[in-house]
DNA sequence: AAAACGGGGGC
DNA sequence: GCCCCAGTTTT
């Protein structure tokens, strides 16, 4: 199976970041900042957050504009601090101040789509999901996985495709690799370990 | 289907 | 200085 081989020379490059963080609610925190977001970014507006607001209780009651100021380094802040301020308003009011573990109910949440869900199931409840990101649609197109627009479909299909045991795994080893070797423009074809499996170097060179 | 939100980093 | 980036919501 092509993708088993990929994931498996994949994890010979790169190290998994395990997630420390596993508490429920800050992984949903950690993942709203996130989006559209760098790494570095993403962890100096996490910290700055919860080192002046350490509880959803504290975020909750917090003026918008010192959690805007505090989370300004992630990019987007004014919307992503209205969203995580409601958001734990509304797991406060209606889950009883616990994260929800259903796709569906964490899709309700406001600034939580499918790629921030599936993040919180996969790394806060270690359920089996596939967090769709611009890396994984991207790669998964170039590699001939797919042949998908939307990341929804991309995720459709990896579902079908790829055996369950590598699907925590996936977004993590794609996004090392999106990064550092299959980038969105000028991608490092001569460094690529996996170029012989991949439908976009093969049109290449030709 | 396209626009809007945005500071930080690469070049 | 210009261009791109670990999405989601609204128009």
């Amino acid at each position: 199976m092509k993708i088993v081989k990929i994931i498996k020379i994949l994890k010979n490059f790169y190290t998994l970041r395990v997630f420390e963080e596993r508490d429920p609610y800050r992984v949903l925190i950690r993942t709203i900042l996130s989006q559209r977001t760098r790494d570095e970014n993403t962890d100096e507006a996490t910290s700055r957050l919860f080192h002046e607001y350490p509880t959803i209780k504290d975020i909750a009651e917090a003026p918008i504009e010192r959690i805007e100021w505090l989370i300004r380094p992630a990019g987007f802040y004014r919307v992503k601090a209205r969203r995580i301020k409601e958001v734990s308003r509304i797991i406060l009011e209606e889950y009883d101040g616990r994260v929800p573990s259903k796709l569906e109910d964490l899709l309700q949440l406001p600034g939580v789509g499918r790629k921030t869900a599936n993040c919180v199931l996969v790394y806060a409840y270690g359920k089996a999901a596939i967090p769709v990101d611009t890396h994984v649609h991207r790669i998964s197109n170039r590699l001939g996985l797919v042949d998908t627009r939307t990341p929804e479909v991309t995720e459709k299909k990896l579902r079908e495709i790829v055996p369950r045991e590598y699907w925590i795994e996936l977004n993590d080893l794609f996004v090392q690799f999106g990064q550092e070797i299959c980038k969105p423009i000028n991608p490092r074809h001569d460094e690529c370990p996996i170029k012989k499996y991949c439908n976009y170097y093969r049109l290449l060179s030709f």
